[in-house]
RNA sequence: GUGAUUGUAGCUCAGCUGGUUAGAGCGCUGGUUUGUGGAUCCAGAGGUCGCGGGUUCGAACCCCGUCCUUCACCCCA
């Protein structure tokens, strides 16, 4: 026997009943909506060729892929003259675990590109892995519930897409919450207008922490990454943008009014905005942030971020629009829209705000406890009754066992209702019905229990 | 990857400038109650003080290393 300690890698959890309880209710509350939206379900494998994780992610994503060490003996196949961490990997790993859903899925799109019925709409809930530093709300396995789009350039997707977090959030009782959008186009315009054209990632680096670091720090970060001071002086508007949608807008018409991209991206905005409304909904949870960038280097559309207020939690949902995701597959010309939802982060949302109160454990409800052999053998005919009609039911175990031991396991597992059985409920093929949370007990026939609980 | 931070019973934490057998609350087990859970009272079990090394007559406490926790940066769900 070892007694070594059991640990869990960094960054990983067990997930108890009562965090399953939850995060069920979490993960139905997306799925139901996302099949409301017409969205289909598939998976993938957990790992994947490296080949096709590589190079999807920035150098940064690379280094934080988890890779696969080859089976059998690994170092045999690898050429030991060369011992670098960057030579021999490749030689010693040929797959990597997940690092979301999107890239996955684009090569699912490609190797099925002639089965899929275009535009395809469709769901995935599995969970990634990512080789960071795990932090609050940061964790080195979590669950993604992706939603995309592909095949076509309609702006519905992105609308629908304000649409389904909308639904969740209402459904799952969060209120203070803002769908931050974005357009990649204007991001792109406004490097241009500054004279600084494709230097859009950068850029906006450095400018999304205007709140927290000041205008005068991002500026100095600017001229940092090689920024002209010039470029930085012409950037000056954008920090003054105030006001509604329509103020920024219009404001941002006459500033990008000689690039032809950013007057492309807000044309789109302002049709998702349109389309958003023409639904019906209200506008109380979007907002247009023309800072908002997001890392990830394939969008080239929209861009979406929501962050719940009042938590200390990084933002729950992100996504945006690709136009060439599947292109270094080889299949070119392949729109998508798409975003996703990190379960992990609005558990932890909803724990913060106090919200799983409102949500009721579906167990056990009734618990048939006995007091010896004889009626431990007419609680089996009634637990068969009580589960045929559809009641969740169970008997305890040990036939006759303390009735204090019964009843406290009942009580431990908030079970509403126990079923004692003793020789007079024998005799009388009755039962005697309690009730746990009020303690009021009366003598039913099995009969009469199911019509109480149906 | 950079910089901090934490670790004592199942859980939350005390433990003085280094000094005998490391404590509390909650929880757990048994009893109070041989046909009844939650409350009261009584009793009991449970700790290589994260791990490894060092200093010292003596280390939970000081030093070094390591792992883990948490947090910030980076990036992200």
């Amino acid at each position: 026997m070892s007694n070594q300690k059991p640990s869990l890698p960094k960054g990983t959890r067990d997930f108890g009943p009562i965090q399953m309880a939850r995060r069920n209710y979490i993960f139905d509350t997306i799925k139901k909506t996302f099949k409301l939206f017409g969205y289909e379900q598939i998976e993938t494998p957990a790992m994947e060729n490296l080949s096709v994780l590589t190079g999807k992610y920035g150098d940064e994503g690379d280094q934080l892929l988890f890779k696969i060490l080859n089976s059998g003996d690994f170092m045999s196949k690898a050429d030991s003259s060369d011992l670098n961490s960057n030579t021999l990997l490749p030689q010693i790993a040929e797959k990597g675990l997940r690092y979301d859903l999107t890239v996955p899925f684009a090569r699912y799109v490609v190797m099925n590109r002639h089965e899929i019925n275009f535009p395809f709409k469709r769901f995935q809930i599995q969970p990634v892995w990512r080789a960071d530093r795990p932090q609050k709300g940061r964790y080195r396995e979590f669950y993604q519930c992706d939603a995309d789009v592909v095949g076509t350039d309609s702006l519905l997707c992105e609308a629908e897409i304000v649409l389904m977090i909308n639904r969740v959030f209402a459904d799952l009782m969060i209120t203070d919450y803002s769908i931050k959008i974005n357009n990649r186009k204007i991001l792109s315009g406004i490097a241009e207008t500054i004279g600084a054209p494709g230097q859009e990632g950068p850029l906006c680096v450095a400018i999304d922490k205007l709140d927290k670091i000041g205008q005068e720090k991002v500026n100095e970060e600017l001229i940092q990454r090689g920024f002209s001071t010039s470029s930085v002086e012409k950037l000056a508007p954008i920090y003054d943008l105030k006001g509604d949608k329509e103020t920024v807008i219009n404001s941002l018409k006459t500033y990008l009014q000689d690039s032809e991209i950013g007057l492309k991206g807000l044309e789109e905005l302002e049709e998702v905005f349109q389309l958003v409304k023409d639904f019906g909904l209200s506008e109380d949870h979007i907002a247009f942030e023309p800072t908002l960038a997001r890392g990830l280097s394939y969008y080239t559309g929209a861009i979406f971020e929501v962050k719940v207020a009042h938590v200390s939690i990084g933002s729950v949902s992100g996504g945006g629009r690709y136009d060439n995701l599947t292109g270094v597959f080889g299949m070119e010309g392949v729109s998508g829209v798409g975003f996703s939802f990190g379960v992990d982060r609005i558990y932890d949302v909803m724990d913060e705000l106090a919200l799983f109160q409102n949500i009721q454990l579906e167990g056990t409800q009734v618990l048939i406890t006995t007091f010896d052999e004889p009626s431990y053998r007419y609680g089996l005919q009634v637990l068969a009754t009580l589960r045929g009609a559809g009641i969740a039911a169970e008997l305890f175990p040990e036939a006759g066992a303390k009735m204090k031991k019964q009843m406290n396991y009942g009580d431990k597992k908030q079970i509403p209702f126990v079923c004692i059985i003793g020789s007079e409920e024998v005799a009388q093929q009755k039962l005697t019905f309690k009730n746990m949370s009020t303690g009021e007990q009366q003598l039913l026939t099995p009969t009469e229990i199911i019509r109480m609980l149906t």
